[in-house]
DNA sequence: GAGTGGTCTAGACCACCCC
DNA sequence: GGGTGGTCTAGACCACTCC
């Protein structure tokens, strides 16, 4: 573990349980450099990652202040900035229903996404989750098999991050996202088990690897009313 | 202008510009310490924005490498790392109707979410946002009216953020925000000039002075088939 | 003037990649 | 073994806040 994560940890933990309270003052750099024997831009590079996830606030000449937010949002917004496959908000309960799995060439929208050529092969699958045996997200994935060669049913039904890491040996970089809302259709009502009137949210996520190449393209559609993306924004 | 700023908006100027195209190597840290004369912490500070822009990608042993995707993606992810007022998608054509503007007393939920207390009172307005006379957003606002005294029509109808930064030499620092889509009621029908079944986005939005305190909590309800919002994610 | 965080430097050691 | 970025240190100077 490094040595900014021992402290954002630290400090996190004890802005959760209450030990800091909000609006209350943080110790200033040097003591916390004292306490965990550390340079101050270690500490400076902990309390960068607290104000990235929305705990805390830094005024030159004053100090480090706990952001004036209840203790559910706080956790909420903390975890909003962990890099998860597929969803922010659940963490338990997750099964996965695979629906279609298919080998074709890619559409010329694919074929700009995942930056392939037109006789460039791709999986397509569509996998349903479901949490506490409720539908929540349909996922229509289109995936180079030649960046990520032998998908099976079996991966597809577990994780295909965990296969992509541990068995291929590559590592997942970062995540592209466009959120959009719209009605939602026939098939999308009857696989999320919606009611006509309730809308989609629709998440287009491309999924880079660390060498740069986009690895996977899915549209993710999520039941609307079960939904929420949480963000946020630091001037 | 920092030091790390002028690296980084270089960089990504050239990165925009096409001089170092998609997929190619970026100079390495100790030719840009040269270059402009800084050391090695800055030009990683300067990348790091640009990993966080999601325009590069960093691998340890290799070097930085620009990312696969195309320029008019690259620009809308790399503004989208900008902290604006209320949209990320328009810069220019928006025209602000003030619908309502009232003093009143806040609920609970508003006392909430404002951290303030129940004889704490509140401006309460609601704005319709125009991007080239077609209406896109209706925003619901409560403000703190000790917080943010001396509000006006008029500030309504150009630009709060401006009002507070500037007359009232306060600093906006953050904001959070939840997103969900749920279906259009009437009176959001008939003010965003959509038809019933095109859903509508709300955004919710509570933004933070410095000193750490919510000043004011907006539900934004976007017209559906208008709004996209556009979010990267790094491991 | 004292206290606090923001930026920046020079330099060290290490992990990872490729030859 | 040479090249690359990741982490970390000690220390400097500066900007801002409050007294």
């Amino acid at each position: 573990m490094l040595k900014y994560e021992i402290v954002a940890n630290e400090l996190r933990r004890m802005i959760v349980d209450g030990s800091y309270p909000i609006n209350s003052q943080l110790p200033i750099e040097k003591d916390i450099m004292e306490q965990f024997s550390v340079s101050r831009i270690t500490v400076k590079r902990a309390f960068d990652i607290l104000v990235e996830e929305g705990l805390v606030i830094r005024r030159r000449g004053k100090g480090s202040f706990v952001k004036n937010i209840d203790e559910k949002t706080a956790l909420l917004f903390a975890r909003s900035k962990q890099f998860l496959g597929f969803s922010n908000n659940y963490r338990t309960g997750i099964e996965t229903f695979v629906n279609k799995f298919e080998v074709k060439l890619p559409s010329e929208d694919v074929q700009k996404k995942l930056k392939i050529d037109p006789d460039d092969w791709v999986y397509y699958f569509v996998r349903i989750r479901y949490h506490d045996d409720e539908p929540i997200v349909i996922e229509y994935t289109y995936m180079s098999m030649e960046r990520i060669p032998g998908i099976t049913m079996q991966i597809l039904e577990s994780s295909i991050y965990d296969y992509v890491e541990t068995k291929l040996d590559l590592v997942i970089q970062s995540a592209h996202r466009i959120i959009t809302a719209r009605r939602s259709n026939a098939e999308e009502r009857e696989l999320l088990k919606i009611q006509d009137g309730v809308p989609v949210v629709n998440v287009e996520e491309v999924t880079f690897l660390d060498n740069g190449l986009p690895f996977s393209y899915t549209q993710n559609v999520h039941s609307g009313d079960k939904y929420q993306y949480v963000s946020i924004a630091n001037k």
